[in-house]
DNA sequence: TAACATTGTGGGTAGAAGTGGGTAACAAAC
DNA sequence: GTTTGTTACCCACTTCTACCCACAATGTTA
């Protein structure tokens, strides 16, 4: 089971219900190594989304480089503050559902109906209008970088 | 078990009670090693912040960065004794909470509501408005320092 | 098509978490 | 010795949340 260690792929719609619960795409449940005890790192993301990560995910790359980052600098106190202060650990529910923050379903704007996506490594959760607006790499841009990432 | 030791993220809001008395938490509660006896070192943080250290963290701080410091200049010696000087350790309540110092309170302007944050290895307590008014980074050095660091 | 399994959604409830206050123990001040 | 004030411990109350069960909709298998 070691070969795809949470590889998140798709686009899924939701409802978050009326106690703030939201349903996690059974696809990428099973995706989780089972070592992550069902985990995830919830926090805020670029352009307005939120974004999850599996905890070992989370560990790995944030983490260890956080705790690295000496705190002299005002410019690197801010910048680990931002990142954590938002970071929230959740557990999946019994129904595969997690919790999220006020500040998070505020700063992404999610109300009742949400979009999930899986991205590699991450999931990132968007307002459905938010998603559907924001700017599509032009085509041009696209054809430059998949040169570039294989793919 | 061999999770991370100590790891702090996320905002909490609460209210400093009648008695001076602080809530922590309940999940910096149980963040804490068993070993370090429910307590916290309390002290002077930067930005007008009063930050809090499990007791094994700030030895870990005392040992290492404080020690070679303190020989060098006049300005490091004020700022390693101005941190050592109102630090205090505090030991939870029955109900999870600590007791500020009054110099701390007043320093960090800490009147009834508070917002308290965790930063890794450490938690930060905030006026709420100062927290709030702080400098953020400018999306520019945000990407450039999430490049370094997360990825 | 029928039987069954999986998934998404909703809601009740016991226990946890946050908040407030009484009081005994102790130290400092009078 | 008495008074005052602070602190730590205990108990009480309210709010929240994790866990449980339920069920409809969809997909799967025989």
């Amino acid at each position: 089971m070691t070969i795809t260690e949470n590889s998140f792929t798709g686009e899924f719609s939701y409802t978050l219900d009326s106690k703030g619960r939201l349903n996690i795409p059974s696809k990428f449940r099973s995706a989780l190594s089972p070592d992550n005890d069902s985990n995830f790192v919830i926090t805020k993301g670029m352009d307005r989304c939120v974004v999850a990560y599996p905890v070992v995910e989370w560990q790995r790359r944030v983490e260890a480089g956080l705790r690295e980052l000496s705190a002299t600098s005002q410019r690197n106190r801010l910048f680990v503050r931002s990142v954590t202060r938002y970071a929230t650990t959740v557990r999946l529910d019994g129904q595969g559902r997690i919790q999220l923050t006020p500040y998070l379903k505020d700063y992404a704007r999610l109300d009742r109906d949400v979009r999930i996506i899986g991205v590699v490594n991450k999931i990132e959760i968007w307002n459905p209008d938010d998603l559907e607006n924001i700017d599509e790499l032009s085509p041009e841009d696209f054809e430059d970088l998949s040169d570039k990432v294989i793919l």
